[in-house]
DNA sequence: ATCAATATTGAAAATGAAATTCAATTTCAT
DNA sequence: ATGAAATTGAATTTCATTTTCAATATTGAT
């Protein structure tokens, strides 16, 4: 898409340029540091894997990173990336991002800002935008009623302007 | 429960009173409007699944609902109470509140202040709480990125009291 | 009240994403 | 190099959700 009308969306708004060769290392070192502290092992598929994942700044299901990481190497398994895709969520690089159209779906958090989603009900586009207040919120709320918070999620439904158009 | 310590939590914080006998001929009429409307007819079974419904102000699976509605009636199955569910849904008395455990839960929004919900990752305990700023965000960011919003989630999730005292 | 058209019901089967199993293979500390 | 322990991936299982279908109930018209 060439020319961008200002209410055009894209899918990813914070930014859109391709992950640094640096802060591609440091994210397979943080991978590699967490696999040797929980005594897991490091393989070229996990390796694959991670690359692929932090290639794209899209919301991946795992069947969608599945085929991506297939086109690298064609015998990696189904299985091997659900499996990879729960370590990453645990050591933080990974996080699900739930749009209720029932498939968990993921993105990584390095380097990246903490944001939350707005999603088209009809073409499930979603945009970025940030909110800080519901950070203090999360802090407020947790403290009145004696949660330890760990994270929350705030997302917005509603139609995007061109499937807002196309219903008129 | 009798003494309840001001940490101890309530499922739900908002109101404990059950639903005024106007308020459930109020709810009926709405659903049987929206039947009629939509061409659809007037049963026995939707009849009790509504009242169940109605009656508590937990977050219900599909199945909780099942179970309760089946001590009234033990002949209604669990597809009529899936498929009634799904058209409470559409009529605005139902809505879905996902915490993300892989189960669908509902609640009853009939005279019901908007809400938002803190969730405990261990037992799934559920507390409500306002947060007036998020309606303000959703206005703002579905303004700036010009979609029409219909309905906004936020939700935070962390360790209840009690579980956070187990794990120590 | 009867009728026919249409919707509903509920048991059973199908679906599909997520999770697990297991035998063969790979990793890695020694 | 060795072997204990983890990994892999195809196949299977699980489980909530959704659909199917034949029997039954509802509704509006007569």
């Amino acid at each position: 898409m060439l020319f961008l009308k200002p209410y055009m969306l894209q899918k990813r708004i914070d930014d859109h340029v391709s992950i640094s060769r640096e802060s591609l290392r440091e994210a397979q070192e943080h991978f590699n540091g967490h696999l040797k502290r929980v005594g897991l092992k490091h393989t070229g598929q996990r390796d694959t894997i991670l690359l692929t994942f932090l290639e794209t700044r899209e919301h991946l299901s795992t069947d969608e990173l599945f085929r991506m990481v297939k086109k690298r190497d064609t015998k990696i398994g189904f299985t091997t990336v659900y499996r990879t895709l729960k370590l990453l969520q645990e050591c933080g690089l990974a996080s699900e991002v739930a749009f209720h159209d029932g498939i968990a779906r993921y993105e990584h958090q390095h380097n990246r800002r903490s944001h939350h989603h707005m999603v088209c009900t009809d073409c499930s586009v979603s945009v970025e935008f940030f909110a800080p207040d519901a950070e203090r919120i999360e802090q407020e709320i947790g403290k009145k009623f004696h949660f330890e918070t760990t994270r929350h999620t705030f997302q917005i439904y509603g139609l995007c302007a061109d499937c807002k158009k196309k219903t008129k």
